[in-house]
DNA sequence: GTCTATAGCGGGATAGAC
DNA sequence: GTCTATCCCGCTATAGAC
């Protein structure tokens, strides 16, 4: 259902179908409005997907899978140390919300609209992101450079971004890197840098 | 329309809704849901409001006016320190959110779904919270006990409460508080404590 | 792969009796 | 203030021609 079906026609469909979930929600989003998009009849959506459900478990996937990579690359390509990589990795992450601005903030806003099936199904993809976040997290609490619980540290930080969606203004003039620099700013003040960091640079 | 239209009976519906908009999504919520669940038939739901936006904007305002009562009061009965209100506000916004569970995460979750109109008339309450968030950041700022941008620092704490309602098990061990407490440690560790901060308690 | 046409359902809302 | 009955609409999804 996944890697198989995998038609460029049916990528570039779901694209589109991410940009109008974000914009109107997936409740709200009709499958005419979704046909109109992408310039054919509503009945013509059918033969690329089974039904609605379909489309946005499609988004998600992509979504999710898309941050994942996006973030791994991100870890690759910086330094080594725990600010560095945490830095990295919330920059990646609002890249993901803010610049695409599709697929990825449907993963997270339409998560609970998804049925059991898909859910099931997806939860995997969802669990091994979160649990990268929770690796990062783990190295600045090691590092000192961060205080607190790991799994409320983690959720914490992923709030504050998420939560992001909902005010940021792509016309501002903060970028995604700029937030990241204050987030990570906020809770691991430079004043708090600790030997075991210094060390690793 | 509000405070004049505000009939107990009128009260106890609107507190019924926010728990099934809560739920089930604003959009997923039927009026034939909605009225099984106040044990009348849809068609009497009306004689109440004029339409189904008219149960939304009531349980928004219930649920924003709730909170920033609850908030007021919290600050009224903590100490002065810029720590201690901080905490307060942010147990507060977490009671509201978490053991309520109710008209407050509506306001939060279904916002973008009111009508132009709607949003014109509720949006002086909702700034009227946030403001007071961010006088209380701009405390903690002035103290010493955090650092960034006043208006980042707000959003990112803010986010970072809001989405608990997307993880909270209710049933386990920690409670609101100890999220409050948690947070306000990851943010301004006791480490950082203040010559301006010790001299106030 | 897309079209037209439409089935079939469930939604929000109204009217008038009680 | 609630009921019954119902209108009307727009939605998802299907069928079969091209």
């Amino acid at each position: 259902m996944n890697a198989v079906n995998e038609s460029p026609r049916r990528k570039e469909l779901t694209r589109l179908a991410a940009q109008l979930f974000v914009q109107e929600g997936f409740d709200r989003t009709t499958v005419r409005m979704l046909a109109q998009e992408m310039g054919i009849k509503s009945g013509s959506l059918f033969h690329h997907f089974r039904d609605k459900q379909e489309i946005l478990a499609a988004v998600i996937e992509e979504g999710t899978q898309n941050a994942l990579s996006l973030a791994r690359q991100a870890l690759e390509n910086c330094g080594d140390s725990a600010r560095e990589r945490l830095h990295a990795m919330a920059r990646a992450h609002l890249e993901t919300l803010l610049t695409d601005r599709n697929a990825h903030v449907v993963a997270l806003y339409e998560w609970r609209r998804l049925d059991a099936a898909a859910r099931d199904h997806l939860s995997h993809l969802r669990d091994a992101y979160e649990t990268l976040w929770e690796q990062v997290i783990d190295e600045a609490l090691e590092a000192g450079l961060v205080h607190g619980d790991r799994f409320l540290v983690s959720r914490f930080v992923m709030g504050a971004l998420n939560w992001t969606v909902r005010w940021y203004d792509p016309e501002g003039a903060r970028k995604p890197e700029d937030l990241a620099h204050e987030l990570v700013a906020m809770i691991a003040p430079a004043t708090q840098r600790t030997a075991a960091e210094s060390t690793k640079v």
